[in-house]
DNA sequence: CTTTAACCCTGGAGGC
DNA sequence: TGCCTCCAGGGTTAAA
């Protein structure tokens, strides 16, 4: 279930390990993710370098020199580093055959997706699942300005409206009902009724929330190399909110609460966060 | 335009 | 033990 930090984990765990290498063989053993493999990839791919490993909200973008490779690890996708005889498991779909350096998509759910991106025609910056995305949370230009700019408005409830990811990427289920909380804010808000002031308490619990997962990530970056390791394990976060319906708040310790919301779960303290 | 719900899929949990 | 139902998650797409 990886949200951005969990991305941005395996971008960095990846990245040095197979940054600047030829690619030697493109292997699909399963096409069937969120949308097919391009058919066209093992035959287009082999001898061709991986320039760098980039990434655009929960998007990870493999530079090629001839174009880029876009992947989404959907809900249970992992990647990562493998020996050469490491076993195949079940759902090891797609696999990038550096040489010495073996990268391994493995998704039991297959929501994932690998894309390609062909240079020479629109940056892939434009590319349609990218076009409409909002600001990086790290960005330095994301504040509760940019915020309160994108909400004004806006009659969505602030927890779905985060979710969308029109204002800012990144902000998935599980940390959209932290920030929340973290920001003291009403999970079914109208976006547009949150004052200046709380959309700057709001951004700023939001870049906090995910410092401090990416923060935690950071010390299983090992997992990406060592083909022991737990599969798409999600960071051991210290939820205050999240799944913990029915448990003391750890502030108030009021019963935090469950709701849902656009079809998703939503967990919040009723007395820490007002609308 | 906005809002809502269905859908893609599998593994795990819980009920009986 | 087994079978059934439900749920989780991201994000696109179609429908209202």
């Amino acid at each position: 279930m990886p949200e951005l930090p969990e991305v941005e984990t395996t971008r960095r765990g990846i990245a040095p390990l197979v940054s600047g290498k030829p690619l030697r063989e493109f292997v699909v053993r399963e096409p069937r993710l969120r949308w097919p493999v391009p058919a066209e990839l093992p035959a287009i791919l082999p001898g061709h370098t991986l320039l760098e490993c980039g990434r655009r909200g929960k998007y990870l973008l493999l530079r090629f020199d001839h174009g880029v490779q876009i992947v989404h690890l959907g809900m249970s996708g992992a990647l990562r580093v493998v020996a050469r005889d490491a076993f195949l498991r079940p759902h090891d779909h797609v696999e990038w055959d550096f040489g010495n350096t073996i990268l391994r998509l493995h998704d039991p759910r297959r929501f994932g997706a690998v894309l390609w991106h062909p240079d020479g025609g629109t940056p892939v910056e434009q590319h349609p699942l990218l076009a409409h995305l909002g600001i990086e949370p790290f960005d330095p230009r994301f504040d509760g300005n940019w915020l309160h700019r994108h909400f004004t408005g806006k009659s969505q409830a602030i927890k779905q409206a985060l979710l969308a990811g029109q204002a800012v990427v990144g902000v998935g289920n599980i940390y959209a009902s932290e920030s929340l909380f973290r920001a003291r804010i009403h999970p079914a808000t109208p976006a547009g009724k949150l004052s200046l002031p709380r959309c700057k308490r709001l951004a700023a619990a939001i870049t906090a929330t995910l410092t401090d997962a990416l923060a935690s990530g950071g010390s299983t970056l090992r997992d990406y190399v060592n083909p022991d390791s737990q599969p798409g394990a999600y960071f051991d976060i210290h939820a205050a909110v999240y799944d913990r319906e029915g448990q003391p708040c750890r502030i108030c310790s009021t019963a935090i609460k469950r709701i849902v919301q656009g079809q998703r779960a939503t967990y919040y303290c009723p007395r820490c966060q007002r609308s």
